[in-house]
DNA sequence: CAAGATTGAAGTGTCAATCTTA
DNA sequence: TAAGATTGACACTTCAATCTTG
C-alpha cells in the first residue's frame, strides 16, 4: 500500500526524539490539568468548549466550528454536548439558517463554572507550560501548529 | 485555594494561541496516526509500547519504565499490557529481581506486527508532522517538550 | 509507610450506520 | 452526493480501592 522497509525513511535521532517528545510530554501535562481541574468538576476538553462558546458573539456557535477550532470530530464532539447539556452548561438550538444544523449556547450555570475554573486553570497552564519556555519557544509552538494542522486537513 | 480573579495572570495573545495550537495540533495528529495504524490492527498507544520494547535489552521492561517514557500512569498501562496480553502481543512474568514488580517482554507475533506496521506508520509521522517543519522548529519541539516533561514531575 | 502493580466501575472516545437538508 | 449532526455498541481511560513487597 505505502512504501515496504527498504525504502522507509525512517526518522533520524533528533526527529524521533522529537516526537516521542511531543507525546510524552502531552500526555503527561494533560493528566495534570484534568487533575486540577476536576476539583471545579471539569475536564480539559470541557474546559475547551466552555471557552470557545464564551467567546462567541452571543456565547453561541455551530457543532462543526467548535470542532474545527479545537480539533476534534463531530462524532465526539457530539457526545461531548450531549454531556454538557446533560449538566446544564450549553443548550442546542436548532440553526435558524440552516436547517441541517445545531447553535450551542453555553448557559449561565456554564459561565459561572467556566468563571470558577479559570485562575486556577490558568495558573496551572502557565506553571505546567508557559513558564518553562522562552518566548522564541513559545513562537516555535505556534509555528509548528500552524504548519501541521492548518493545510490540507 | 489558588488565586483569585483579581491577581490572575491571564495569557497573552500569543500564550495563549500556542497553548491552543498545541492542543489543537495534537488532536488533529493523533487521529490521523490512530486511522492510518488501525490498518496494521494497532492503536498509536500500542505503538507506543511496542516500540518501547522492542529496544529494549530482551525485549524486556518494568511496567513503571515504560509508563515513565510514555508519560502514562501506571493504571492505564496496566490495563493495556492486559490487552496487549490478551491478544498475545506481549507477556508478563514476574521480575526476578523485585518481587512486587514484573517484566513486559514483546513477542515474537508483536515483533512481527510491529515490523509489518511501521514503515507505514512512520511515512505519516514524516508526512503528518515531521517533513512540516523545519530543523530548528524540530529542535524547539525537543527542547521544549524536556523542559515542559522532565523536572519536577 | 512508600513503591510497583492490579482490578472493577464509571466516564470518555471511536467506528459504523443513520437521518435530514444543502 | 456531500455536509451537518446524532446514536448505539464497543473500546479505552480514569478514579478509588486493594494487594504485596521494599
Amino acid at each position: 500500500v505505502t512504501s515496504n522497509t527498504r525504502d522507509t525513511r525512517w526518522l533520524t535521532d533528533e526527529e524521533q526524539a522529537a516526537w516521542r517528545g511531543l507525546l510524552r510530554m502531552y500526555a503527561q501535562i494533560t493528566t495534570e490539568l484534568n487533575r486540577q481541574l476536576i476539583q471545579s468538576d471539569l475536564s480539559l476538553q470541557d474546559y475547551g468548549v466552555l471557552v470557545h462558546l464564551s467567546e462567541a458573539p452571543d456565547g453561541q456557535r455551530r457543532p462543526f466550528e467548535l470542532g474545527e477550532a479545537l480539533g476534534i470530530e463531530k462524532t465526539r464532539l457530539s457526545h461531548h454536548l450531549t454531556r454538557l447539556q446533560r449538566r446544564g452548561l450549553v443548550v442546542r438550538r436548532p440553526c435558524p439558517t440552516d436547517r441541517r444544523g445545531w447553535l450551542v449556547r453555553i448557559t449561565t450555570a456554564g459561565r459561572r463554572l467556566l468563571t470558577e475554573a479559570a485562575p486556577g486553570h490558568v495558573a496551572a497552564v502557565r506553571e505546567g507550560f508557559i513558564d518553562r519556555l522562552t518566548p522564541r519557544q513559545l513562537q516555535s509552538i505556534l509555528e509548528v501548529s500552524e504548519a501541521v494542522s492548518s493545510p490540507g486537513r
